[in-house]
DNA sequence: TATCTATGTTAGTATATTTTAACATACCCC
DNA sequence: GGGGTATGTTAAAATATACTAACATAGATA
């Protein structure tokens, strides 16, 4: 029924949505990479077949439907996540993208057979819950916060990756080649003033990340 | 580049030919299911595209572009079909349908990756050769011949079943409850006369099978 | 030869998706 | 309060995909 145009804007919100950002037209057209009238007619056509609404602020909220597609979508991505970089051995930083394309053209048997063949993994490997396999029905760690906002001279361990951001590719294999990947141990060693960057110590290693990229991983305390 | 829909296009009109069809409109609406004017309109796009060639007698003929697409489509969808039996244990008549969908969303990355995971097999479970992975680029093996020609009391093997039937799904599932799987062994009791069916022994079992059926079993001498 | 059948094409529509250009609004800052 | 920025919408257009109704044509057949 839904499209794989509408799927993508159901994820879209669905993530943005988890990850409590504000969701309007206009930040849909940044993650979609489509301009904001596109964004205006696909939405119309979605509230039309009953999967978002939109209240009077312009946000946007999926519908009971709307949700359960995205959830499905989630739980999909996540899965095929999973295999693309435990079985196959993909690249983390291209299995996002990649599983963007697969889950739209995969039949709910097959998503379910993966997830058997695999054990059922409660995380895909950017740390992220996978909806149905994971308690609390896909919700993040309520305790973990952003390494952003950890305090000078704390060491955190990283538990989860946001796959919601415009250049998600990129951010990920940046990630991923300072070791900055769920399970690890990140040292903040310096906070640079006026939103500067963190000086951070990954294993032996000490780099500096800019304050926009650090809102993206969340970690929480040894 | 090419839209799924013209990849179906393509790889239809890439089977039709290996299985020495007539390639024609009227077969491919009836193939893909739609209408014959949308089969003029989307051919017209693709000839300007430079994927395919009509000729006077409306023959339709694959460019070297066009070729190369649907060759390429083939070997994702064998190898995804491997996939899904081998390794998910997904029934042999559902593949088919599945790796249609799959075989539009996988980049060339993991097409390969999956390929060496699985062990560069040389035949989808159909028993249809592997362009790139088998001998002879994908041709069938040409002492074959189809289960309908053969003659009484002869003991034939299955090599493979053609994936080009407009009820495809039907038939792979009659064909799997009935044994007739590649590498099988069958004996061919009875011929009807008037195009009547065939009464085969496939194992320790006795069934018939109509000549329209029969047609889609390629088989070689024991 | 007249007709039936298969096939292809035109015409007219419809929907989903996309764009740029232009305009409307709301809110923030000085 | 006035200008600027962010945001949303309208208008006009294009492309890909699909349909039905109708017509054209070639071959086969009665």
């Amino acid at each position: 029924m839904a499209t794989p145009t509408v799927e993508a804007y159901l994820e879209i919100i669905y993530m943005m949505a988890v990850e409590d950002q504000s969701v309007i037209g206009a930040r849909l057209a940044e993650s979609l990479h489509v301009s904001r009238p596109t964004v205006t007619t696909t939405l119309k056509r979605m509230v039309r077949q009953g999967l978002v609404k939109i209240d009077g602020r312009k946000e946007i909220r999926l519908t009971t439907k709307g949700h359960a597609i995205a959830e499905r979508l989630q739980h999909r991505h996540r899965i095929v996540e999973r295999w693309l970089t435990d079985v196959l051995g993909l690249d983390w930083a291209k299995s996002d993208a990649e599983a963007h394309h697969l889950e739209h053209a995969m039949s709910d048997e097959v998503a379910e057979l993966l997830n058997k063949n695999l054990g059922y993994p409660t995380t895909c490997p950017h740390g992220n819950p996978i909806p149905g396999n994971a308690r609390g029905q896909g919700r993040p760690d309520p305790k973990a916060f952003q390494l952003g906002a950890a305090k000078e001279n704390t060491t955190v361990i990283v538990t989860r990756v946001s796959e919601y951001a415009e250049n998600i590719a990129e951010l990920l294999e940046y990630l991923g080649q300072r070791g900055v990947t769920p399970g690890a141990k990140v040292t903040v060693t310096e906070i640079a003033p006026l939103q500067g960057p963190l000086t951070l110590k990954v294993g032996a290693r000490t780099t500096s990340m800019s304050r926009d990229v650090a809102k993206f991983v969340w970690v929480k305390r040894e």
